[in-house]
DNA sequence: TCGGTTAACGACGTGAGTGTCATTTATTAT
DNA sequence: ATAATAAATGACACTCACGTCGTTAACCGA
């Protein structure tokens, strides 16, 4: 005899995922406290450790959700454009637009743990498995280009894509530190498109 | 009449520097606390402070004798070699040699620094200022390159500086996240290579 | 309407790290 | 030697965030 439905329970819980969500984002990682989330929810101490009992728990369940969208995002650039190129080309430009928007969002935060985390041995398989996935998602976008005979990489498509994700993922984080336009955000993607056209052998 | 000299101070200051480097190498920016720079040390917790209030006080102090060795290594490639490039890639190979160590050198703690700190108004003015000077430095180095007719680079020198230091710092959180292996070091190496002598225009 | 269940509450004990300060100790000048 | 100075000590009080737990009250089924 439950005393709410698990629906309510499911409701509540993805309220606390906004609410955190929109905390991390303003205060970055490390500086968010349980205390920090208890006090912008509407709920008390005690009723927020009843859905997650550390900042990371809430951190990884923000964060998981925002990978499975990403994977859709992909599959979709892909079967709007044309050409793969067209395609990447777009995921840059929508990156960059979306980066001019002043609320950092969360990628920032999410390559924040990642960097504090990496030397903790007991979150090193999560930030592993995550990048994997990730690298996993962005290769198949590189494949498809190489499958249809667009893209004759002149490396092995792992080395590539780790660069062009280290390359966006710093970007972020010169967003964050300098700001858009000190941070040459534009220009750093224009050398990313320049990059990757020499090493996917596109023409034009 | 001071109770001992300053050079006995100024030796004492740099033993702490020292011991507080390691600590910082061993653990991290963020996890090392001044009780663990105080435990490393051989001296009280009241000496310590003496020298210095807070881990960040004694973080910059390490990170800026690092910076001036930059300088004067960088100084020293354009010297040591016929061409620009060869420099350049002498720059890069040293940088993937230096990752083989398992210790992972400062690098990485002075990255963590850079993107923890990245929100907190008060350390922005170091951060950038630090940067504005390293951003310098690598820019000198190309300049040169320039200036004796070897790059023609197709985009703004800024750009490609920033691009550049992006990457190879994102290198090293790679390094200490997957590994030199799974991080791909080398492959990045090699991609970061094609992509300079693109857009510098090197030939061969 | 009522009893059983459990979500939600919030005060509290705990632990880790901080910065200070009265005291001790070592060094230098006379 | 001795006094004057200040470097070094380490115990202490303080803060902050954490996680818990006895209690309260809301909801559901009968």
């Amino acid at each position: 005899m439950p005393k709410v439905t698990n629906e309510y329970k499911e409701k509540r819980r993805q309220q606390l995922i906004d609410t955190a969500k929109k905390v991390f984002e303003q205060k970055g990682y490390a500086a968010t406290t349980m205390s920090d989330i208890v006090a912008a929810s509407d709920m008390s101490r005690g009723g927020v450790y009843q859905y997650f009992s550390s900042t990371e728990q809430v951190f990884r369940a923000i964060n998981d959700q925002n990978d499975q969208n990403l994977k859709d995002y992909f599959e979709r650039l892909l079967d709007e454009h044309k050409t793969a190129w067209d395609a990447l080309e777009t995921y840059l430009d929508e990156r960059v637009e979306a980066m001019k928007n002043p609320n950092l969002g969360f990628a920032a935060v999410a390559f924040e743990y990642f960097v504090m985390s990496s030397r903790e041995t007991d979150r090193s398989p999560y930030i592993q498995e995550r990048l994997k996935r990730n690298k996993a998602i962005f290769t198949e976008f590189l494949q498809a280009g190489v499958d249809r005979g667009e893209f004759k990489p002149l490396t092995d498509l792992e080395s590539i894509v780790m660069f062009t994700i280290n390359l966006t993922d710093g970007m972020v984080l010169y967003k964050l530190v300098l700001g858009f336009d000190t941070g040459k955000i534009v220009g750093q993607n224009d050398n990313l498109k320049i990059y990757l056209k020499q090493v996917l052998q596109i023409q034009g």
